[in-house]
RNA sequence: CGGGGCGUAGCGCAGCUUGGUAGCGCGUCUGGUUUGGGACCAGAAAGUCGCAGGUUCGAAUCCUGUCGCCCCGACCA
């Protein structure tokens, strides 16, 4: 491809309303434009990667036994009913009606239609398992779409259903689809990590989430060195800490603390480590007033502690009902003597001697303890995790990191099967519940994500299984007569070996030329300079390296095949 | 949905307070000189000032409404 003819119109300039790194390089790179809030255009050059992340995904899905199937993006409104859905998606599903008044959806997810059609056609367990997917465009009308192609309404996915006879089908493949997208994102060559996902809303059910490592990544991560364990800090397994025996019990005084609301004043203004203050947090839940009690220097993990409570509904509290609650107002607050029901983090239980409000206004206790000053209804996990907290599973300090959902494999169970009624006769004639698996990528985010993680300030920097091109041939002088004829033969042989390459054959000057293969990343570059021209010689540079190398004319293409190798 | 910000040429922005025939940089087009990290000179094209209504002799500018976009939050997975 000759960039002459090439539809990648960059920028010089970041369009203003990119804030993150892989939407304003995707925007300068002439990889995507925005339609709508949430919807983009993949240009050429984003077609092609987006192509082979899905051709990675297709193979893979392949081999664990998939079929590829399309599934329609404009569902009937009674399957959604059937399934209780068409209320509960609420907003977040993209509906229309057709000329006879008929309401459907665009797809969000295809739960719906995919159990309908296995359960319209598979009747006998010899025809499980079954293993289905898809990639297409999914609707989802976000709240909020944000960061470009990080969280937009139209994105595509690979949409992935297993169906099977019973539990341990469901485990066979589980384990199938967990061993294939290690294999994906290894060849997508991104750092990844697993983690375990939230399963106590739905109630039991396994769930991993495949996040893709980046600084400025949605979900901060903890993960341990020493064994395999990684969470989300939202549902990383928090322990008690360890009590210090020797620290002396001391004696309850109520000091006074004039305008120290939040727990830093406190700390700084009675000397003390924030760690030795607690937080007494008032919430509503269902609209009944509870307590929730974390170390000072945490963040209270309002999910955690949701399901604790099983509640539908809970809220932060206002000062009024601080005041009514509790006779005083938030930064005064305090589980000492309160008549609510309290319910404290582990962690609180091994803390001796703390600080925390004296439910008056401008007063703290300090020496509080539990047992002898107050004793919450229940010691639960109710705090997000933190780098440094001790591994669940093997005691070591965990690591933190950021990282962007990209993927993630359920366990459905009986969930959509049961709701709509799709059941086949097993060995014994008798009928039962399929059970399902569903697993996802994010085609189009991946992209993105790769972006967040392999980018310097000069531009993107492509894995080289996805990179819209592996080569770009630049000439230094398009109309020197020598540049571009060693450059056309360099292109032509690399291109007769299979090799994606990109020939700028633009009339630019080379500092252009090398700023868009920098931004458009294009991971080996080859230059075709006058010096090194007369001496036989070309030169060739990493795009993930500063520097570059001066190797024979002869040699180039077998030096190209030999990086592609490596 | 709440809070904040923004809509003026393809991109980035100024002009608005104090109303008077719309500007700058980059990009684009033409000609020339240049040619190893976003060149230079000369010329040119390109804007219903988001949209609608109002005030006014006159509105990008003031008022009202509306649409869209971005950020934070709530929400969701």
């Amino acid at each position: 491809m000759k960039a002459s003819e090439l539809f990648f119109p960059t920028l010089r300039e970041v369009p203003a309303e990119a804030e993150v790194v892989s939407h304003q390089l995707l925007l300068r790179a002439g990889f995507i434009r925005k339609a709508s809030g949430g919807v983009y255009s993949y240009l050429p050059l984003a077609y092609r990667v987006i192509k082979k992340i899905m051709n990675i995904v297709r193979e893979e899905m392949d081999r664990a036994g998939g079929q590829e199937v399309m599934l329609p993006i404009i569902q009937p409104r009674e399957l959604w009913e059937k399934s209780g859905r068409w209320d509960v998606y609420g907003d977040e599903m993209f509906r229309l009606q057709d000329r006879h008044k008929r309401d459907f959806a665009l797809g969000p997810t295809h739960e719906e239609i995919i159990t309908t059609l296995v359960d319209g056609d598979i009747h006998s367990y010899r025809g499980l398992p079954l293993l289905l997917y898809q990639i297409q465009n999914k609707y989802r009308d976000e709240i909020r779409p944000r960061f470009g192609l990080m969280r937009g309404r139209e994105f595509i996915m690979k949409d992935a259903y297993s169906f099977d006879l019973d539990d341990e089908g469901l485990e066979v493949s589980y384990r199938k689809m967990y061993h294939a997208y290690h294999r994906i994102f290894q060849r997508l060559r991104l750092e990844y990590r697993v983690v375990e996902a939230d399963s106590g809303a739905i109630g039991g059910n396994e769930s991993l989430e495949f996040m893709v490592l980046a600084d400025n990544g949605e979900s901060e991560i903890v993960y341990c060195q020493n064994c395999d364990y990684a969470a989300d800090v939202e549902k990383a397994v928090c322990q008690a800490g360890p009590e210090d025996l020797m620290v002396e019990l001391g004696e309850r005084q109520k000091k006074e603390t004039i305008g120290m609301k939040t727990v830093q004043d406190v700390a700084k203004y009675l000397n003390i480590p924030e760690s030795q203050v607690i937080k007494t947090l008032l919430y509503l839940a269902d609209g009944k007033p509870v307590v929730a009690v974390v170390r000072g220097d945490r963040e209270l993990n309002v999910i955690k502690f949701q399901n604790t409570l099983g509640c539908f509904e809970l809220v932060m509290a206002d000062e009024k009902a601080a005041k009514e609650c509790c006779g005083a107002s938030f930064g005064s607050l305090g589980p000492v003597g309160l008549d609510l029901p309290v319910y404290a983090d582990l962690e609180v239980q091994t803390m001796r001697n703390m600080v925390c409000g004296a439910n008056e206004n401008d007063f703290h206790y300090v020496n509080v303890n539990q047992g002898r000053d107050f004793a919450p209804l229940a010691w639960v996990d109710i705090r997000n995790g933190v780098a440094g907290d001790p591994c669940p599973q093997c005691q070591s300090p965990l690591q933190m990191v950021r990282g962007i959902e990209s993927g993630q494999i359920f366990k459905l169970g009986d969930k959509y099967s049961k709701a709509l009624g799709a059941a086949i006769l097993d060995q014994n004639g008798e009928s039962r519940t399929m059970i399902m698996g569903c697993y996802g990528i994010g085609v189009s985010r991946t992209m993105a994500a790769a972006v967040e993680q392999k980018h310097d300030d000069q531009g993107i920097i492509w894995p080289l299984p996805i990179a819209p091109f592996q080569v770009i041939v630049v000439p230094v002088n398009s109309n020197k007569e020598d540049q571009m004829k060693a450059a056309q033969a360099i292109y032509d042989e690399l291109s007769a070996k299979g090799i994606e390459v990109l020939l700028d054959d633009r009339d630019e000057r080379a500092g252009v030329k090398f700023k868009d293969a920098d931004l458009i990343g294009i991971p080996l570059r080859i230059t075709i300079g006058p010096r090194a021209l007369q001496e036989n010689k070309v030169e060739i540079k990493k795009r993930w390296e500063d520097s570059n190398e001066l190797v024979p004319r002869d040699t180039i293409v077998e030096k190209v095949e030999e990086i592609l190798k490596g």
